[in-house]
DNA sequence: GATGAATGAGCTTTCATTCAT
DNA sequence: GATGAATGAAAGCTCATTCAT
């Protein structure tokens, strides 16, 4: 079915974890080989250099992880504000579900190179953005949603946000006295936590006062 | 003034902006040599290390950029939403005046290492978070702003909407069209964006509805 | 059969001729990697650092140069004073075919550190003096050799002397005007001289006047 | 009086320690400033280079410490036996007086370089070898010593002892269970004991039986 | 297809020395 | 005369990649 075999997987696999935590950079083709179990000349075999493992990585979990906006963008049954609701706890979903993989992104979408991956970011930000507006449009039509919004800005704040919490959660789990939580139940708290206040966010400033 | 020579801050601000483009580990110590036009046994010489610098370069722009937060807290003139729209400005200036600095935070922040960093930052957020807890209790007492607020997560949302912000500029002025601005007015013209949205986020959720 | 493969024991040799030569830090890798005809690179791919090299062959010359002397301090058929005599020749022996290996002992015995290489030094030591204390107390109790005698004084004479010669052969060489002598001829010379005069000094002073 | 001024002496003090302990190239101009507690340029400023002040510790330590042996050679009042103990003395006095300066002497001798150094090094022995074979002619003269004497042997026997047990005394020291004695008491433990038992030697070969 | 061996290029850091004052 | 600042050269080591099998 994939594109890639078991043993590219498992590599793509590590070497995602270990440009999370330590960036491209930072990782060597032998922690990689290492985290992955796999002879080291197996990544260039595989894939070529390092700098092409990270795009297949990229591909790979960007293809798998693309958001079905449209479909429910085309929703009959649901009302606007349902739809933002939904799409507020899809990215949380995404984020948090990927969090290595987002981690990734953002240092990369920090580089100013033009290489493939900025290219690809962009290309799926556009995508997305696109049907954020169309959303937006449909509850503006339908009179719940103030005329003035500016759509790239929510979506700054939306991602902004989870991302902020992504990459800084050890820092709230302390400032909130939640160490001795489970890592499990931890991830289930933030993303409870993370929906009420998006949600009330986006209601607040997106509806007009009933 | 200042603990560090003339040659010592030119180091430090060639290091600081190609951390922020390329990472850490991404450049080199020949890079910054050649990028502060010193030779390159210079920065061994005036740090120590790579790493020496980095700190060096971190304790500098963090100590001169302490938002100076406890006066405002503590101002009598101004009402607890005055303070927090001011607070608002605060971060946004600061994070968008030292754009580089921040995106090497960002990535600081992510990296697993409880280095002198990390505790840098960690201790600047505790502080910070003290002081604007003691704000919203301001407006809380003074029955302005509602009960249950969690300041981590607005805390999590101003920091992550500029961060987003800064970290992504580039794909929103091209998405807003405006390639065709001049930097400063860009630069200007996000700042007011910000502005307004967060302050728009802030009084919609924070207080009662009038 | 040896723990090392033929480019490791090449790359050993050279090491071993360059630090007698240069000394350890008088010596650089890529000095040792010329000298093997290796590529720099290989040192660190095979030892891991030129420390590990250094270790790396002492144990290799160490294992492969220990003196078999349990068997001959246990062996009946020869007289106290006829195992002496072995044993003279036999450190003799092993002193100037390992001439290098020798000279770098001599160094890292001066050197304070007690790391790894010091350590394997006493170790030997104290292995063969506690052995050649027997060796004379089978002579004491034989009644041949006198009862006061300081065993490690006299293995400061034995090794001193052999030492001294190893290391300053060349000025030997000239002050007994054998330049003109073939080299292996001179090596062979200095052995019948030091077997010849050692000899005289243990038998004159161990044994009873006859 | 001398050539050299304080702080010279003060530099080229600190210069044999460290060289006695890590060798030359294992010890630093850095090393030898801060030892001495002088500013690094100084050491370049007052003997031109590293290797300049190498030469000029050595001139400055061998010229103060010559064997005055010609006096004591023709010295009427002594018998041969008598002149060759005051010899054994004499080296064992100077080797151990001086044992910073004798290691670095030991080393040096082993470097196959011709340079400044080595030349010096030979001069001296070259001198006093021919000193000593007079003397030992003496004895023979007189019908105390045996006829055939190689001079350069015993050499080698008398500085390679007392070398070795410079070189080597800390194992010493631990094989004859004298760790608890002081300092001091051993250095005069040591001396003592190898003036007995090089007068034991040299008596028992130089001398026919009596 | 898969891998141990090998390598050129580059890394950070330290070195002895010199310069400007 | 004395020294903080500066520097070219070289150090040990690691890197991503390739090669021979």
């Amino acid at each position: 079915m994939s594109a890639y075999n078991e043993k590219q997987v498992q590599i793509m696999e590590a070497a995602e974890k270990l440009f999370a935590d330590k960036g491209f950079e930072g990782t060597s083709v032998r922690d990689i080989a290492e985290g992955a179990g796999v002879n080291l000349a197996m990544i260039s075999y595989y894939f070529g250099s390092k700098e092409k493992l990270m795009e297949a990585m990229f591909d790979h979990r960007a293809s798998s992880s693309i958001l079905q906006l449209e479909e429910m963008v085309n929703d009959k049954t649901l009302s606007p504000i349902q739809k933002v609701e939904k799409l507020i706890d899809r990215y949380i979903e995404k984020l948090l579900s990927q969090q290595c993989f987002h981690r990734i992104m953002v240092r990369e979408q920090m580089v100013n190179n033009n290489g493939f991956i900025a290219e690809q970011i962009q290309q799926i930000k556009r995508k997305n953005q696109g049907l954020i507006k169309e959303l937006i449009a449909q509850g503006q039509r339908s009179g719940e949603f103030r005329k003035n919004v500016d759509v790239s800005l929510f979506m700054i704040t939306l991602v902004g946000t989870i991302s902020q919490m992504v990459t800084t959660q050890h820092i709230y789990r302390e400032m909130n006295n939640l160490q001795s939580m489970a890592e499990d139940d931890f991830q289930k708290h933030i993303r409870k936590k993370l929906s009420q206040h998006l949600k009330g966010i986006f209601k607040a400033t997106l509806m007009y006062e009933q």
